[in-house]
DNA sequence: GTGTACATGTAATCCGTTACATGATTCC
DNA sequence: GGAATCATGTAACGGATTACATGTACAC
């Protein structure tokens, strides 16, 4: 029984982000990806290290999916710009419109796993976490908004700007899921006594 | 100018995760780690394949954070109990109780990322993909709310209880979130054609 | 002239997955 | 007897990060 083996698009998901920040209109270096990743790809995705979009890039590459050409004399630094192919432009197509599943999104919430161990904490510390995480959700927020301005009245960018109101809700509901946190919490901590002086240990 | 070495808990989250599982009450096979992360770390944090458990649980023991004993032969099966130590809980409280930043969440959303290169995808692929998103979340949206039935009423379990009602929170928000960005979609995909036949490729 | 941002890359290492291998037990 | 589940592990690999190394351009 030979196994199906589908050749075709077995590039991780990462790559294919790469890819498509590429597919907009321009020539980049690597170093501009990373910074637009980091403003934008990363609310809805996640923003790779700059020695992982260089690696990438080398790939994308040498699967003629991108191509790339060095400035000469006539820009003061030696940089290498990227653009898209045809055969990149294609390959990425067939991975955006093809009918396979997108696959189920991946949460990692630190905050959670803590308040998950709350019977190993203060009451105190877990809301001090909570309000810590708030801030930043606020400042991610505002962020979010920055890319969005930048993004609007741009009929080239609509896409992008639909993955950024998303993201805008996104944040949105993080806070209030925060505060909803912190209010289960209130609640809790009313009815269990602070940290029982001491457990046994089994074993 | 020597570096800052912390030497202390400079474990991996899924470490901690795991010994967090040993926390509660009662000894526990690897295989069981996996069935109840599957069944309720995930909605918040994630679930490691199985044989990351297991590296996790030797690690765990190597450190003195855990311990095991074979089951003998009162038992069927030969299985390894792991345990968690005094030093494992003195350890985990200092992790979850400690002032230091929990970290940003981390979101994969390979559905957002999709519709972020909508540009290259038609209008109809991509309702369908959000519909196929929005099954699997109400799917995962009743298998939250199985799990806190399974945790209702207990008292131990009251920390775990908050984490599962935030991600039943937060798996409503998603759907919420879903429905908004079809109703964004739909307005985008009203103003603009469908896809331009050729965009030519630079380089 | 010093610090910051620009710009590209290599090396070591680790995290984590998939595939593989093995075997017992239970249910039908 | 055969399938599904329980149960534990190894090996190969790839994805991704951090730290390191190097150098240019620009602003103060």
């Amino acid at each position: 029984m030979p196994k199906k083996q589908d050749t075709r698009q077995q590039l991780p998901p990462t790559a294919w982000a790469v890819l498509g920040l590429l597919s907009f209109p321009g020539e980049r270096t690597g170093y501009e990806l990373k910074k637009w990743a980091d403003a934008s790809l990363r609310f809805f995705y996640w923003s790779p290290a700059i020695s992982q979009i260089y690696a990438e890039l080398r790939r994308l590459e040498a699967l003629g999916y991108a191509a790339s050409r060095r400035s000469g004399p006539e820009e003061p630094r030696t940089k290498r710009r990227y653009a898209i192919t045809g055969a990149g432009r294609q390959a990425l197509e067939s991975w955006a419109g093809g009918t396979e599943d997108s696959g189920p999104p991946m949460l990692k919430h630190p905050l959670v796993l803590r308040v998950w161990l709350g019977h190993l904490a203060s009451p105190a510390r877990l809301r001090e976490r909570i309000e810590l995480h708030v801030a930043r959700a606020e400042g991610e927020l505002k962020e979010v908004r920055d890319a969005l301005a930048g993004a609007e009245g741009n009929e080239e960018w609509s896409y992008p700007q639909i993955a950024l109101r998303w993201s805008e809700r996104r944040q949105l509901a993080e806070l209030e899921l925060a505060r909803a946190m912190l209010a289960d919490l209130a609640h809790a901590s009313g009815a269990t006594r602070q940290l029982p002086p001491d457990t046994p240990t089994p074993g």
